[in-house]
DNA sequence: AGCCAGGCTAAGA
DNA sequence: TCTTAGCATGGC
């Protein structure tokens, strides 16, 4: 499909940290798997060509009804916010499968973005389903189910290792239905996040991940090392003592009812201009 | 060589 | 309730 669009970046969109199974590939097209489908993604100005899977797919997974413009300007307007906006300009969310994202998101933990998607990759190349079409092969995300059967040494091969164990007993319980994912989405944010974390290797951030990438949920607000630098920096600089706590109250009043939206620009700016951090600018 | 990475967990104050 | 070491691995 090609749709025509403004305030779409594919580049920021696919490479902000949000999702592991993109590559670039040479002449600035993209290369990905949704579902089970191999797809290609290329933008030139505002057209943006999407093929390998249904419309409705695509345009789900790319979220392209929301309006970014009026996504943005609910953001708190003030000058580390206007910064990640000018820079990730056109970024938006996806919405990627909820047991893909936690299940990654597990893998994620205390790991670089590079090192993830190679881990993410080769947990698929282990155990995903091989894919073919129109010439392009991939391979799509194992199951629960599969991840379950799975032994412990194939996961460890994967290059995950501690959070082998943990992705492995996750995927046992969610493929035992001791926690079912299905019924996520109709929970409130604070029960949601409660039944995650029965999930061993999910904490409140993998959690705030898997719901704000996965399913949606603009409450979830991941404070990772870079987020919590950033929040410290940018707005309580010089402030000693400032609790953890303090934090989720301060981002829980303060960045609107886009939240998770603005924490993605602003993460995205951070991890791409760590200098910010260092002289933070007080006005 | 040593530190850090989109953390979580259990143990101890 | 808050802080900390340990957990594997790789890049710098």
């Amino acid at each position: 499909m090609e749709v025509t669009m403004c305030n779409f970046h594919l580049g920021h969109t696919l490479e902000c940290g949000q999702a592991f199974r993109w590559r670039r590939l040479a002449g600035g097209s993209y290369e990905g798997v949704i579902g089970r489908t191999v797809v290609h993604a290329t933008q030139t100005g505002d057209r943006l060509m999407l093929s390998g899977a249904p419309a409705g797919t695509l345009a789900d997974y790319f979220q392209l009804h929301e309006d970014i413009a009026a996504i943005v300007r609910t953001f708190p307007n003030d000058p580390h916010m206007r910064r990640a906006v000018a820079f990730g300009c056109g970024m938006r969310l996806l919405r990627q499968d909820p047991w893909e994202c936690l299940a990654s998101f597990i893998c994620s933990a205390a790991k670089q973005f590079v090192q993830i998607c190679q881990v993410v990759d080769n947990l698929c190349r282990t155990l995903g389903e091989p894919l073919k079409a129109d010439g392009r092969t991939g391979f799509a995300f194992p199951s629960a189910a599969a991840v379950a059967r799975a032994t412990h040494e194939q996961l460890w091969s994967c290059k995950m290792g501690f959070r082998a164990k943990n992705l492995l007993a996750t995927a046992r319980m969610v493929d035992s239905d001791k926690v079912r994912l299905e019924t996520i989405a109709a929970m409130d944010y604070p029960r949601a996040v409660e039944e995650l974390m029965k999930l061993p290797g999910v904490g409140p951030k993998v959690a705030d991940c898997a719901l704000l990438f996965g399913w949606g949920r603009q409450e979830a607000f991941p404070i990772d090392v870079w987020i919590e630098r950033a929040l410290r920096h940018l707005y309580f600089a010089g402030q000693r003592r400032v609790t953890r706590r303090r934090l989720v109250e301060f981002h829980r009043s303060y960045f609107g009812p886009y939240a998770g939206y603005a924490q993605q620009y602003l993460f995205h700016y951070v991890r791409n201009n760590p200098q910010s951090l260092i002289a933070a600018p007080r006005k």
